[in-house]
DNA sequence: GACCAGGACCATT
DNA sequence: AATGGTCATGGT
């Protein structure tokens, strides 16, 4: 498919359940045991045990989405050039709000090779199985609704850690519909944002990564150690910032899809810009 | 064997 | 409002 790249799209960071089998990306979409393959007009999708549900999978991976549009809204500093024309064809998808919220409470201080590996594990225990192929195996990712009834120690089993008094009381309150969760897309940004921060176990950071990953505002801004030590470098001369001077800085560089503008920054950062000047310092 | 990781929270200043 | 310590776990 034109400006469509998979690679990069499902393995930026911003999803963490997929992985590359013999050319073909495996993973679950609404429920469903999924591979995907980058051809050139089109990505093609299979579902084992039955009929993939096309509107689903275009809904998650944006193919819809006008690119182009995206991209010249981005800031026209030399950096941010070389990012795109690094990984020009990263989209951002649209998550699950409950696998998102749950996957990044487990992202903090993890390297993003031990959070798939946490979700993982997660899903193994306490994911209703789906259908696979001989030999292999899938599970959903659990919901709020299962998670709710674990207790902490067999959360920690899944290696979260700290994360895991969290990871429980925010499942409580969402499984209790307490807190409606899908109901923050119909809402103003700022507004949205501040509703997560009541949850136990999200901060700003996270908060910007759910607005962004799952609900499509593609302004909200998600700055972690990676893209704080990108702006440093690239925009203040390598000299370290405080985070509400990046936040003030963000909000007049970038433009109205910042956030979108943010992943192909990270992205670039960790590895598309590898082997470039990127590592060594402009 | 240090150092660090897609942070949040709480107790002090 | 702004720092500083603390929380598990494992990769590099």
């Amino acid at each position: 498919m034109r400006d469509y790249d998979l690679d990069a799209t499902l393995g930026s960071g911003q999803t963490f359940r997929w992985k590359k089998q013999q050319g073909k990306w495996c993973g679950i979409i609404g429920g469903q045991n999924i591979r995907l393959e980058l051809k050139p007009d089109a990505i093609l999708a299979e579902r084992f045990g039955g009929n993939p549900d096309e509107a689903a999978l275009r809904e998650y991976l944006q193919t819809g989405t006008d690119l182009e549009a995206i991209l010249k809204t981005f800031p026209d500093d030399p950096f941010m050039q070389k990012a795109i024309a690094s990984c020009r064809g990263l989209r951002l998808l649209r998550q699950d709000p409950w696998e998102c919220l749950a996957s990044f409470i487990l992202s903090s201080t993890k390297q993003i090779v031990q959070i798939e590996q946490i979700i993982k594990s997660l899903s193994e225990n306490f994911g209703g199985k789906l259908p696979s192929p001989k030999g292999d195996s899938a599970f959903a990712f659990p919901g709020p609704d299962r998670l709710m009834e674990c207790t902490e120690k067999e959360l920690r089993q899944c290696k979260m850690g700290f994360r895991a008094p969290y990871l429980l009381a925010t499942a409580k309150i969402i499984g209790a519909h307490e807190f409606d969760l899908e109901g923050l897309k119909s809402l103003p940004l700022e507004e949205a944002r501040l509703r997560l921060l009541t949850l136990p176990g999200i901060g700003p950071k996270i908060a910007d990564c759910v607005l962004l990953f799952a609900f499509g505002f593609s302004h909200a801004f998600p700055i972690d150690v990676w893209v704080a030590k990108a702006l440093e470098k690239i925009y203040f001369r390598r000299r370290p910032r405080k985070l509400s001077s990046l936040k003030t800085f963000v909000e007049k560089h970038f433009g109205p899809h910042a956030g979108y503008a943010q992943q192909y920054l990270f992205h670039y950062m960790r590895v598309a810009g590898r082997g470039e000047e990127v590592k060594k310092g402009l």
